[in-house]
DNA sequence: TGTACATCAGTGAACGCGCGTTCACTGATGTAC
DNA sequence: TGTACATCAGTGAACGCGCGTTCACTGATGTAC
């Protein structure tokens, strides 16, 4: 019981969090209890109107907490200026951030086709801010120069959807096998390497 | 009240069902509770217990029920012998699928990624399903007859996994414009060319 | 520094509600003779 | 064809339970003087 009164508060709300994504491990986020969610963050549950209004706006708080770790890994992938590379080096730091913060990038792939309307639109509109992002990065591709917009949006899109899915294999594969890492990481390097070599030449076949 | 008691059985199970889909069309499988399904069925809740010993019986009967639409598009797509044509025809045929069987679709597309574990993992076992009877088919393409399996399933994952993206994207196409129907399909049917043109040319490449 | 008062995070009792499941039942349909 | 009995899909009352939310509260922390 240190500090001040308002980070004792700070501590609470990120209980509560932290109790939510505990128990999203293995539920979607609409089955969850607001009383569930308090009990195991070692509180009352009338407490828990003191940091939320709804469990939908806790919900909303932790995709935000999630799309940090998302941030943090598109601007990884992205700090790196040859092109030569970037897909090994993307692959790479996928799987290492999906496995740095499993219970996030769960919550987000779960509840990106499922449950509360509002947080799979949240979900949805940062995935396509990332594809958008993505489009506008490949035009320092060689082959990609004079693509239209439009274009590039449409690979951007197939790549993004490889790398959800990626995302996806991440999580259904065992936590603490390095070879299944491995192999996943490999797949999602085959994967983008069809895509990005095929792209170029897409172009004169209309 | 017409029909043989089996007959008439048969229909209020299948009004079960109905009134499952229905509720889920804005609601995921285990927010559903059984009360809510017998009510949409016209039918006391103790009912239920003649026709499914749980709910997640009827939700593997609605995923089962679901497939028949998915392994009738299968093989209409399947049955089409000219390669040439082959992703135009897909791109049809999903769409048109997916348009005429939404509620399905929608279920699938929803519980594939989230909830109950059963569900989940039945739905997932049928998409590797379907990714490996792809695999089998492209063999069929000139520029892929020598590939090892294992790059073939590669493939052929990359190209589910953007089929599955695209029935997302249906869904959330507003469901009365053919306009837009067309704009998914034609983004479908770039995705899938762009992948197929480039994936003999990857082997060079290791 | 000390005192008097305000703030407010967390408490605990209480409420009405929908839930899954049990049980004994009803009465129409099916079957055997 | 008619009768007597068996089957069984659907009923309705009852149960205990966890839920979200309200309310008045407590007592430690913060603030003004």
């Amino acid at each position: 019981m240190t500090g001040t009164r308002e980070e004792r508060k700070q501590r609470t709300r990120a209980a509560l969090m932290e109790s939510a994504l505990e128990l999203l491990e293995d539920r979607s986020f609409d089955s969850l209890s607001l009383r569930e969610v308090a009990r195991g963050a070692g509180v009352v549950p009338t407490a828990f109107y003191r940091h939320f209004e709804t469990m939908e706006e806790l919900g909303l708080a932790l995709i935000e907490e999630s799309i940090r770790s998302l941030r943090a890994m598109i601007r990884e992938a992205r700090s790196d200026p040859d092109p030569e590379d970037v897909i090994r080096r993307s692959a790479e730091i996928l799987v290492r951030h999906v496995r740095a913060h499993p219970r996030h990038f769960g919550f987000i792939a779960r509840e990106r086709g499922s449950g509360v309307p509002a947080l799979r639109a949240a979900i949805r509109t940062e995935i396509r801010l990332f594809a958008s992002e993505l489009a506008t990065d490949l035009t320092r591709f060689p082959g990609l120069r004079e693509w239209s917009t439009e274009d590039l949006n449409i690979l951007a899109g197939l790549l993004v959807t490889t790398m959800v899915a990626t995302i996806d294999s991440i999580l259904d594969a065992p936590p603490d096998s390095p070879e299944a890492e491995a192999e996943v990481m490999r797949i999602a390097r085959k994967q983008m390497t069809m895509i990005v070599i095929g792209a170029p030449l897409w172009r004169s076949d209309t």
